[in-house]
DNA sequence: TGTACATCAGTGAACGCGCGTTCACTGATGTAC
DNA sequence: TGTACATCAGTGAACGCGCGTTCACTGATGTAC
């Protein structure tokens, strides 16, 4: 009666734990090649944990799904910001930045499947700030700008172009995947001549 | 024992109920939004037979799928040659057919997911003529052929530029749906940039 | 024309499986006193 | 320092479900003679 609720300290193991889940999730999804191979037990046996004990940490599988995407995320803005370090001018700063883009999708195409072409996944309507797809896009963003005010200063609209260009860079990038019967040139060529005919160059 | 083996006459229902199971399958896709929300036992149901019942015309369910895909790419295939109907150029011809391919991208993305986002699908490696896929994108490129041949004799390489082009289009039927928190302009416009940018025009 | 029978599309019941999730539990951890 | 006990991460067994597929069958159709 007298004894006061206090609350525990974190053991840690918790935490610890909650993080392999999410890794074990990664590896059952690249094995299977698509979100949709994520099950429950599949995760538990790779974490080597029995499936319950998932349930100490995530709500059900879609919560688990949507701390992977988060984790994926995450990780895709890395790989694109850490590809820029070094840029010479604002021309290269966009150009290594979108031979990044191409080069996640290629070397990681289940995430970028589950990234940018499952609609499930998709951004929240009204831009929500924060989440980690939207940080890429606003890098992504004035990155074009910076490139199209260092070529003139009256020209098209920075936000079009941007959309533009990641219009194009999708399909560069999931189209040699699915239609592996069109003799597809090298992306990178593919992507210089779109920026370049998209006004964007030194 | 001196009874002749013969042929019977197709009684004409079998080939009618495949059709009915195929248009049944397109129904249970259609309402699960996703290629993998096919099951057979809903085809059945939707198709007013019992499950076993689809055997009889397909080997397995991958069959009934790959029945689904052929289906949906031959209508995909009409819809964009029905719209180039009555072009007043090579432009316009290309431009209608860009066009249309948004607008079936817009109207049913579900089969869009499936004809080019959904790696599973994808063409066999080595191009193969007689498929729909395969007529589609040939069309494509003879459209842009024609729309670089009317403008100037000496330019880009038609098949690149094909690409390039064909990755936007891809990029502007996908992102929308799967990033709807972008305030994206209306891809009509988009389209008309995307195309002027790559020098194809009038 | 009549009848026996081969054909064959579709049925009803069942199989084994993997799934997400729930439940009562166990046993180690760490705290109150 | 010792001990009773609250906490809590993880377990083992089980649930109900929908799945693809198989099987022996039924009964209508249409042909041979």
């Amino acid at each position: 009666m007298s004894q006061v609720q206090r609350r525990r300290l974190p053991r840690g193991q918790g935490a610890r734990l909650r993080q392999e889940i999410v890794e074990a999730a990664e590896r059952v999804i690249a094995a299977s090649g698509d979100g949709r191979g994520l099950t429950i037990r599949a995760v538990a046996t790779s974490a080597g944990v029995t499936a319950p004990s998932i349930y100490r940490h995530f709500k059900d599988k879609s919560e688990l799904l949507q701390a992977v995407v988060d984790s994926r995320f995450t990780h895709f803005g890395l790989a694109l910001d850490s590809a820029v370090a070094g840029a010479a001018d604002p021309y290269d700063h966009l150009r290594r930045r979108c031979q990044a883009y191409l080069r996640y999708a290629h070397e990681h195409p289940t995430w970028y499947r589950m990234l940018f072409s499952d609609s499930t996944m998709g951004w929240e309507p009204g831009i929500v700030p924060g989440l980690p797809g939207f940080t890429a896009f606003t890098a992504h963003l004035e990155a074009v700008k910076a490139c199209l005010e260092a070529g003139t200063l009256e020209g098209p609209d920075p936000f079009r172009v941007a959309l533009l260009l990641w219009a194009g860079l999708h399909g560069l990038s999931e189209l040699p995947v699915t239609k592996p019967g069109i003799p597809w040139p090298p992306a990178e060529e593919l992507t210089d001549e779109l920026l370049a005919a998209l006004g964007l160059h030194a």
